[in-house]
DNA sequence: TTGATTATGGCAAACGTTTGCCAAACATTG
DNA sequence: CAATGTTTGGCAAACGTTTGCCATAATCAA
């Protein structure tokens, strides 16, 4: 409505404002930037009128291009249609946006090529910052933190030396899990776990073992079951064909939700009652728990609450600060059913 | 590696390849693009070699600049926490990546004023084209549509004007639904929806109202139950209430799975098995049902598949064709319980 | 009246790219 | 030798900004 007359086909320029109001271009531009100062009530009038009349919004690539700073942030998602990563990607966008900046989003199927092709596409954008989820190891990516881009990773550590990192406590979630089994009277937990596991799944193992050992288990006590694959899903009801063939735990902790999503699909078809017969413990916190896993208890990880994190640790390395760490905290939430 | 040398700060240009290799920017510029006849076999190799020496990478930017393209197009997505968008939207990114375009992603939490914000901030990214996910009507919205901006829909059509479009073919998958609790003998079915529902919701209930009929079912024999509420989750539990209330029905449609999930937390809490004393059909296809509702027939939506087809779309539109429409197909995947 | 200060606003360069046009050098033909 | 054509590559403008610097005019003090 406003410009509905427009000659030219392309967005408005700084330009066409400053001929509409016979004025020059510098003089708009410091008029946008909010300069108030440098001019006339009434030119200011003016101008702010010929802005409007002719719909003016500034040109991003323009200012980019000048200012040398592009106001783009790149996330390299693992795999987008894992709720998890979803949710940290929905969070983190919603952070970057009230602090003015813009995601491009990629998702690099967890494929170390397409990890390089994107960081190399997204420096072209000239981005300002990466934010990394869930990273596989890949040449580009030790190229970019060699030479020092500002990168913060999520969920898994970088693999090539210090970065900026948030995530949750991956020692004290597993801890918590032991806690929750051993403190039931569970004797001999076992932990179910990818074989080609990234740093978080060792964590959380660690974490496990190690407070399990602390209550008086010997590590004999723990059954430890591994099983190969990507899909989380796929790799508990691989391992759950353990506990078929070798006998069900009274209880277990799961690496993720995910995998005790499929641990519990073996144990629904075995006719084995979670968490009667056995106790699953996921890590996650996955608000779909409620409705469809009320059977599952999880060390719930706020990954809402990544976002505004992720944000605070690249401005700091913006800011020439060196990396940090931010843990999050975790929460058990119990399954809804006995 | 390859330029750790480098004496400037930021990213290479042009200028620095030229210097390096005692040609012009021009020249340089031709060579990057491809424009290997209008150099002498010396000069090629002399300006290749330089532009591995310094690793230069184009700047987007200046190219867009120039160009007057960004390859940026901008995705608004009304909830990035809901799986079918966050599906949706790594298809488009993989889709849009394939034709070499790059995707800014935005979720809007259904909020028509974000939704606003995010079109402006998007045209100042200067993108070329806009996805819409599940809009809300919006003043601004309503400007792009008018002033011919390229736009494709996905799951809801456009509030105003004609449109491109990606979705469900909502009528058919509704009159599937119909179809398989009829087809089972259930004479009374139920049909669940959120009372504030959009095109889609409207379109599933008329298409299985419409089949009903068509079954010789008198309108009246058709149980519609609604619920107010944003999420659907809520609102299949609140509609399930209706049916403690009433008494449940044999067989139930419900507007999408996760409708369906809270339709079922219900049922569970109350002790009525689905699907042997109500049959639950959703529409969406959610994977996730194949291991945690596995009582859930569904209409499956190849929501993985709706990437390619809205590129397709958007390009078609870049090219000056008129707006079109595309419906996928559905399937219909039975419960895994009986 | 003069000199100094302030208010107002324009000029032009720069960011990195692409490309139409021109120019020099060389080769070919008559 | 002159006329013509081809190869090779540089110049400069343009895309939309921002900003240091300068120019004009107005205001003020003495």
């Amino acid at each position: 409505m406003t410009n509905s007359h427009r000659r030219g086909v392309g967005p408005v320029s700084l330009g066409e404002v400053a001929a509409k109001a016979g004025v020059s271009i510098s003089t708009v531009s410091r008029i946008v930037n909010g300069e108030t100062r440098r001019a006339s009530p009434e030119t200011l009038a003016r101008v702010q009128e010929a802005i409007k009349a002719v719909g003016y919004h500034p040109n991003q690539l323009g200012r980019a291009l000048r200012n040398r700073e592009s106001r783009l942030v790149a996330m390299l998602a693992a795999n987008l249609d894992n709720p998890v990563m979803a949710t940290i990607a929905a969070s983190t966008e919603a952070a970057l946006r009230e602090a003015g900046y813009t995601m491009i989003l990629c998702d690099t199927h967890d494929r170390p090529d397409l990890q390089d092709d994107y960081l190399n596409a997204m420096r072209s954008q000239v981005v300002q910052g990466y934010v990394m989820v869930a990273t596989q190891p890949s040449p580009g990516l030790q190229d970019f933190v060699a030479r020092g881009a500002p990168m913060v990773f999520v969920s898994r550590r970088s693999p090539y030396g210090d970065c900026a990192f948030v995530g949750p406590d991956n020692l004290a979630a597993g801890a918590a899990a032991a806690d929750y089994l051993l403190d039931r009277g569970i004797a001999a937990p076992a932990v179910v776990f990818p074989s080609r596991g990234s740093s978080t799944t060792r964590e959380r193992v660690k974490g496990f073992c190690d407070r399990a050992v602390a209550w008086g288990l010997a590590p004999g006590d723990i059954r430890q079951v591994e099983a190969p694959g990507i899909s989380h899903l796929d790799i508990g009801y691989a391992a759950a064909a353990h506990f078929a063939a070798h006998g069900w735990p009274r209880g277990a902790m799961c690496i993720s939700d995910q995998v005790a999503y499929g641990v519990h699909r073996l144990a629904r078809e075995s006719g084995i009652h979670v968490p009667r017969d056995c106790e699953l413990v996921g890590i996650d916190g996955n608000p779909i728990n409620t409705w469809l896993a009320p059977w599952l208890t999880s060390v719930e990880i706020p990954h809402r609450d990544f976002g505004p994190r992720v944000v605070d640790l690249m401005v700091r390395l913006w800011g020439g600060e060196p990396p940090r760490e931010h843990l999050m905290p975790h929460r058990m939430v119990a399954a809804l059913e006995a």
